[in-house]
DNA sequence: CTTGACCTTCCAGCGACTGGAAGCCCGAGG
DNA sequence: CCTCGGGCTTCCAGTCGCTGGAAGGTCAAG
């Protein structure tokens, strides 16, 4: 498997796949005599792994402890699932904010409603000097 | 007032606002003899614009567009309702997105509750060939 | 006069890619 | 055999929104 065919059965773009290898989130893998990159089964899994869990929202910091669990005889079940359980917390937190930031948003577009009012409410509100209603700070 | 005051009414941080002139977010403001930045009363509510804005999500040229209209004398509600809708869309498309994730994120943690089984089904699941259930894209 | 907090500039790096340039390699068609 | 298009290689630069740090100038209090 060259890396355009990897790419192509794992959904990892070829330049995400270099990129891995270059941070040494994988293994380079082997080449041919002319230097293509060569992928075999496990390179290839370890990959649909690690997009898998890309999805899922982990950081590649994290994919990496991951990927350690995995390939790891002694793996305990226990560690990957406190991973994930901090993952989730995390996420919980960021659904709480998004949905702060929501109805933020809702209540400034209903308060705008005329479309041909010269003021808008929305501008007024941003420019207000008190503390915000709620929003996500990064 | 100095960029350290500035920073503080303005919840803006010091290296923030210099970074925002720039990129020219914002304009340059006054300096003293000996060079250091003076900031005015427009300034400052135009930080406070932007923090505010920043808050709510909105991109820094969003927040641009936004800044565009909010110091136009001919504003038009229509515009800025219609870029807060679009925002509005996509955090609520992102919404989504993580309520998916948390749902796999919830399934898979309970599918791993036996402290001290060898196999993990969070890594049996990561591993998995087919289709993730659902996931986040960025 | 010294101290220490503040200000200035510039450069570098974070995460996670992504785009592009320059150049080699491979298989198919003429 | 030659050419052509696509795929592969490397390396560098840019994205976004800051943030940290170094090196040095300024200001007000004690």
């Amino acid at each position: 498997m060259n890396i355009g065919q990897t790419a192509r059965v794992t959904k990892v773009p070829a330049k995400t796949i270099r990129y891995y290898e270059k941070i040494g989130l994988i293994p380079a893998p082997g080449r041919t005599e002319s230097g293509y990159r060569v992928y075999d089964h496990r390179a290839i899994a370890q990959l649909r792994f690690v997009r898998r869990a890309r999805d899922l929202g982990f950081s590649l910091k994290e994919v990496g402890e991951l990927l350690g669990l995995w390939s790891d005889e002694e793996r305990e079940a226990r560690e990957v699932r406190a991973l994930a359980q901090a993952h989730l917390s995390s996420v919980e937190r960021r659904i709480a904010e998004f949905e702060a930031l929501r109805r933020t948003l809702v209540h400034l577009i209903d308060s705008c409603e005329g479309d041909e009012r010269p003021e808008c409410p929305i501008l007024e509100d941003l420019a207000r000097t008190g503390p915000p209603h709620e929003g996500v700070r990064r």
